[in-house]
DNA sequence: GTGAAAGCGCTAACAG
DNA sequence: CTGTTAGCGCTTTCAC
């Protein structure tokens, strides 16, 4: 039953009386090679099921045909995408994928570096940790000449392709929809201002604010720290228990969102009737809940494609070939916490 | 900057003299070899960053020290908490994984089985997608001898070692959770009858009913086909529409639970006072919904975990080891969506 | 057109 | 204790 022996081009060789080179040349097609030659061992290693010996190709090329991806969490709905992306670009062009968790550590972060360097990948495609500040331990693998690529969590300064998300025009293009939808006393609950993320985002709602000659609020803006749930609804009560509270608010990220909303119909304040929110990033979640949330999309799929694409070209071409930087777009979904409002003020 | 010439064995034996034998058994401080030696060698190796080649290691033993990870799909929470755990213990002895969605389709599956086996991966781990009803492309692993080890979806038949969940005991646990509270009219909304998952939940709803003297009334068993969020809606608004509508529902999937708690919510019937509800799987949703959910927690990252020690065993010991079977608990969590009910009636 | 031979880096059997 | 040798399966000069 178990093929103990898998067919060696050895085997074949010495079954079609032909030497090794001759039947690794047919087998390619090789132009020195006569068509009866080839034909004859292309039937034959189809007939016996030949299949090259990966691990001795790999190492004669001296590929692992592997790259690495380094994330925060797998377990979370915005990197599964990129990963699934990620993995389609990467096999439909013969090449595995090693993924590894940071967990949002710099220290996980260097140690799985380490690992996929001596692994001897291929490439290396990272979304950085919260925690990363410096890249030290990512420019190894620039002097080791493996390529990498950055994608949505990057260091700017960190010279390679990059892939990123417009925050700031998904952002722009939720805030103004807001606006023309009549509210206007529009809150942010944004990010921490140490993320780049959170301050596109939040340059995003001020400047779609500003367009529309609206003053921006200080007590309107607030900060969240570890962008739970919770604080969404904490937040959510500061905000309406202003003088004169918010008639919208726009939040950093759809769990955020979700602790408004319930801070809301806890209070019976009607959404999107009262209150209208717009989440950020698209997760599952916002679908089922009720009202569902408006939010804007993060295409992580298709970073992870996009990201593979500049990685297997850098791997290919070398080294010295372009640095290019890849802005995704993020667009609004509007659903149903979200109306316009009649004309009534 | 860049190294070209990776340090290697003979580079080493040549600096110092020895044979590259010799080198090669100090490295790994063969007894055979005299201390000094040993720790000349390893000095010599760690001052210059020496790192085995791991192409030319691994085409030697013939092993590629990948293991592959057949799933439905990547982007989903379940499924990301089991690659968690795979990749967690693959990586800790040595292995990579190499993931493959099949999208629940068999023709998927077959792909990217036969993908692997090209590959020539040393093992596989697979979770079987919904449409899969034999094995024979799962069966050429086991004729080359590559082992293969089963989680979650599995197929009795097919002789591995295999690592499920009890859904029966979770299911039950959550029942006569039910009724201990003081639940008497428990519906459930079930999967498909010729999903194993579903079945093995009915049962262990039936069973606790039983146990504690409550007759089952047909009419408070639905059966959910897509397991969406829509359905479960559907199916509560029929529920709620029976003479005698039931005071809790007990559903195959959070996603189904929260379809119920939607309906529930618009139609003014309090959530647990009125209608208690339970879910199963333990997804995050069931956190930031309001009132959260009770549900049954599926021990993803451990079933990941579990299986990938079985497979690492199999690939170890060989072939002819024995095939294990792991049945992990699912337990219930308590959550808002239930309370103890007062004894009034 | 085809074959012979070398060699990728490492391990292991066999000699000393 | 250490060195010599052979070989894993494949690709790639270099001959003929």
């Amino acid at each position: 039953m178990s093929e103990k022996h898998q067919l060696t081009l050895k085997d074949i060789a010495r079954e079609l009386g032909l030497a090794v080179s001759t039947v690794s040349r047919a087998l390619k097609s090789h132009p020195d090679i006569s068509e009866e030659t080839i034909k004859m061992v292309k039937e034959y290693a189809e007939k016996h099921h030949y299949v090259p010996n990966l691990l001795a190709v790999n190492f004669r090329k001296n590929k692992t045909y592997n790259i690495g991806l380094i994330i925060p969490e797998l377990v979370h709905q915005f990197f599964s995408s990129i990963i699934s992306g990620v993995i389609k670009e990467a096999n439909d062009h013969g090449y595995n994928v090693m993924i590894c968790q940071s967990n949002e550590h710099v220290d996980d972060e260097k140690k799985v570096a380490k690992a996929l360097l001596n692994s001897r990948v291929d490439g290396v495609i990272i979304s950085l940790s919260n925690e990363t500040e410096e890249v030290s331990h990512l420019e190894e693998f620039i002097a080791a000449d493996i390529p990498v690529v950055q994608v949505d969590k990057i260091i700017e300064s960190f010279d390679t392709p990059k892939v990123i998300v417009n925050d700031y025009a998904g952002a722009f293009q939720a805030v103004s929809h807001l606006v023309q939808l009549g509210y206007r006393r529009i809150a942010h609950i944004r990010g921490r201002m140490i993320v780049q993320h959170s301050n596109e985002r939040y340059r995003g709602y001020a400047e779609a604010l500003e367009k529309n000659g609206i003053h921006i609020q200080e007590e309107y803006i607030k900060i969240c720290d570890q962008l739970t749930e919770d604080e969404g609804y904490v937040y959510a009560e500061e905000l309406m228990a202003l003088p004169e509270p918010p008639d919208a608010i726009f939040c950093v990220t759809d769990l955020v969102a979700l602790g408004v909303m319930r801070y809301l119909r806890e209070k019976g304040i009607g959404v999107p009737d009262e209150v209208g929110v717009v989440g950020f990033s698209n997760w599952k979640l916002g679908e089922v809940v009720s009202p569902t949330l408006s939010t804007v999309h993060q295409p992580g799929y298709e970073l992870g494609e996009k990201a593979t694409e500049l990685l297997l070209a850098k791997i290919n071409k070398g080294m010295d070939s372009p640095n290019d930087r890849v802005v995704l777009s993020a667009d609004l979904i509007v659903r149903e916490s979200v109306k316009a409002l009649s004309l009534e003020k």
